[in-house]
RNA sequence: GCUGUAGUAGCUCAGUGGUAGAGCGCGUCAUUGGUAAUGACGAGGUCGGGAGUUCAAUCCUCCCCUACAGCACCA
């Protein structure tokens, strides 16, 4: 028999036999490895203790110490266990697939009745059973003729077209947890014993379309997370608790920014509080701006259809749009128009009015723009998914030759914007072609590689999502997350040739001939809706000083002191810093604990010796310790705080 | 849009086939207090909307609206 060589972390080689498996590698090298080890990386890839390894490799043994492989092993266990519970709990149920996840996994299944949420507790109930047989976990290696028949002679459909699906010739691996049976990939643990039986639980139940196309059938998934002890576990939920209290729809009606209501369903009531937010963004968003060589503009609300089609948003986007129609009683035939559900239309409007020369390319153009979407009812999510927004909109139009450059100068603008506003870290994502899209395949050659190449030479590897593009153009996102993990798409930058194209925009070249321009299209911001929604909630309502809606209280510990309180909102006031007084007859502890709730970041506490010292108390949201300093002093410090960024020296 | 869950006072929630209750908030009065809730009293609801069953519906049935979780979508 062959001898394979297998090098292990420690550089040490051993010598075996070809196809040893990891298990019994674990097992020779110590006899408690033996038993604590529950799988391998082998070569780089993740070995099933049960695998046989057939060539010379390195190889690493794992157990449960090693987080990343436990935890995969343990949820990819539990979705197997999951299904067996409920294929032997309701034995009509279909399985379909089950993959690990963020924290968790899920598995998807068709079965007549609706799970419920009461279900959840006699499946982890039958789960914990399943653990405590401590069942044997075992793999074969089936061909796909076999596997097929196998599906089919069982009814599971699912599986059947699942392996069909799969490309190649390959041998497929076959999985039992005890004498449940299911098509995987794997690797597993080596019996159902090992998965820790206190620390999953059952999340949720929701409806999720097979292979995620909407006109397929509608599967019912379930939700797990799973760890490798009790106390992650515990400390997870925890986490989500704490999350949910940082959701910006709470923190929205506690700070009172804004509310929604049923007559407007996915557009924003604005309250002061939350317009002062809005606007300080918007006076900083137009300075930036300027600064980056932006002409601002404002267009339209309300377009006629013919502009849409001629862009070719009515084609693709006619039922996500409000449409406008208006009887004129005189009118031959009636007006069609639609809200604007986006500005680049308008834009090029502009752009077309008298004649462009090369010398005035590139053109920055901007526009706090506001949209209307009629976005599917199931899409709305608080601000951050309205139907109702404005973009901190701009096009850039350019040569092609320009694309390179005006990227890289974006992309540093960017940056600049997102640090000031607490963000250092964002995650950015190069989408491609899709599948329904306008332009030749040349063109979008041309589009893809000008923004690739020019991303990476600001230094950013992007993340790539594959067919994710616009219809017109290659895009760059730049995402952010909320409290518990989702992303947003908040910045985008992206490249278009067809948009000018097809709305016959034109500059006239040096060489005295009609060129057509480049249209590159950015949103910084994203929107200020869901950028607000961002904000909020990652500063968890504690918003920086210069954007705190109220940013000073000024409370009076007895109704002596209210002339100064007066007096000191006054000296705050002409310092440019929001501040109000809280001369209510309530104790200070009261006032204290109600402003603290209100996110405002400073409260300054008056009394006696305060009016006696021209001096104020000062609290800052979040710490327990006060300092006692002269107004001057307190009204010059909080006035830089108060000063944007970007003003400040 | 799809699957599921939910909608009772401004907020958080309890409750019942015989037209409703708590805490907080709000108002009035008393209290002038030193850094996260002073006390007493009081005012708030056609129980999301519409239809049906019933002697009687906030509660049961159906339809609709809205929200939440996920899926699909996201110019």
């Amino acid at each position: 028999m062959a001898q394979i060589a297998l090098t292990l972390p420690d550089g040490n080689s051993r010598h075996y036999d070809a196809g040893i498996t990891a298990g019994e590698v674990a097992a020779d090298i110590s006899k408690s490895l033996g038993k604590k080890a529950i799988s391998a990386t082998v070569n780089g890839a993740h070995f099933d203790l049960a695998w046989p390894i057939e060539a010379d490799a390195d190889i690493a043994i794992h157990t449960m110490a090693d987080e990343e492989q436990a935890n995969e092993l343990v949820r990819h266990d539990l979705a197997h266990i999951m299904a067996r519970a409920v294929q032997e709990i309701w034995p009509d149920t279909k399985v379909t697939i089950g993959p690990v996840i963020k924290d968790g996994w899920y598995y998807d299944f068709d079965r007549k009745e609706s799970f419920t949420p009461e279900d959840l507790g006699a499946i982890e109930k039958k789960m914990k059973e399943i653990i405590n047989k401590r069942d044997p976990v075992r793999t074969e290696v089936w061909d796909r003729a076999r596997a097929i028949k196998h599906y089919e002679d069982l009814g599971e459909g699912y599986k059947v077209e699942l392996i069909e699906a799969i490309p190649g010739d390959e041998p497929l691996r076959m999985y039992w947890h005890g004498d449940w049976q299911d098509l995987c990939r794997g690797p597993h643990l080596q019996h159902t014993g090992q998965v820790p039986s206190d620390a999953f639980k059952l999340m949720s139940i929701a409806g999720a379309y097979w292979r995620g196309d909407s006109d397929r059938a509608m599967l019912q998934r379930i939700y797990g997370v799973a760890f490798t002890g009790k106390e992650k576990l515990r400390a997870h939920l925890n986490m989500l608790e704490e999350a949910a209290k940082r959701d910006h729809r709470k923190l929205g009606r506690e700070m009172d920014l804004f509310h929604m209501q049923e007559e407007a369903p996915g557009q924003v009531f604005w309250h002061p509080n939350g317009w002062y937010i809005y606007t300080e963004l918007q006076d900083y968003m137009r300075r930036q701006q300027r600064k980056g060589g932006y002409v601002e503009v404002n267009t339209p609300q309300v377009v006629d259809r013919k502009l849409w089609e001629a862009s070719g948003h009515w084609e693709k986007y006619q039922e996500n749009m409000f449409i406008v129609e208006v009887d004129e009683e005189h009118a031959r035939e009636k007006a069609v128009n639609a809200l604007k559900p986006m500005n680049c239309p308008c834009h090029v409007q502009i752009f077309n009015q008298g004649m462009k020369s090369y010398r005035d390319l590139p053109l920055r153009m901007a526009e706090f723009g506001s949209c209307n979407r009629y976005e599917p009812s199931g899409a709305l999510h608080g601000i951050m998914r309205v139907r109702g927004f404005t973009q901190d909109d701009g096009h850039i139009f350019c040569r092609e030759d320009q694309i390179e450059e005006e990227t890289a100068i974006y992309i540093e603008f960017l940056r600049g914007i997102y640090k000031d506003l607490g963000f250092e870290n964002f995650k950015v994502k190069f989408s491609d072609r899709p599948e329904t899209r306008s332009g030749s395949d040349e063109v979008w050659d041309k589009a893809e590689e000008a923004l690739l190449s020019a991303t990476r030479k600001a230094g950013i590897e992007p993340e790539m999502n594959p067919g994710e593009g616009a219809f017109y153009g290659p895009k760059l996102e730049f995402v952010l997350t909320d409290a518990i993990g989702r992303d947003w798409q908040c910045g985008t930058h992206q490249v278009d040739f067809v948009l000018p194209e097809r709305l016959d925009a034109t500059y006239v070249g040096s060489d005295g001939g009609k060129h057509r321009p480049v249209m590159l299209h950015r949103a910084t911001l994203g929107s200020f809706e869901r950028f607000i929604g961002i904000l909020i909630e990652e500063h968890a309502g504690k918003l920086p000083f210069w954007l705190a809606p109220r940013q000073v209280v000024v409370a009076s510990i007895t109704s002596e002191a209210d002339d100064y309180v007066m007096e000191v909102v006054e000296t705050l006031k002409a310092a440019g810093v929001r501040a109000e007084a809280d001369m209510r007859n309530e104790k200070i502890n009261y006032k204290v604990r109600e402003h603290s709730v209100g996110k405002v970041p400073v409260i300054l506490a008056v009394g006696a010796r305060e009016v006696e010292e021209k001096t104020v108390s000062v609290r800052r949201l979040g710490q327990k310790q006060t300092s006692v300093q002269p107004l001057s002093d307190v009204a010059r410090d909080l006035a830089v705080e108060a000063t944007p960024p970007d003003l400040r020296n």
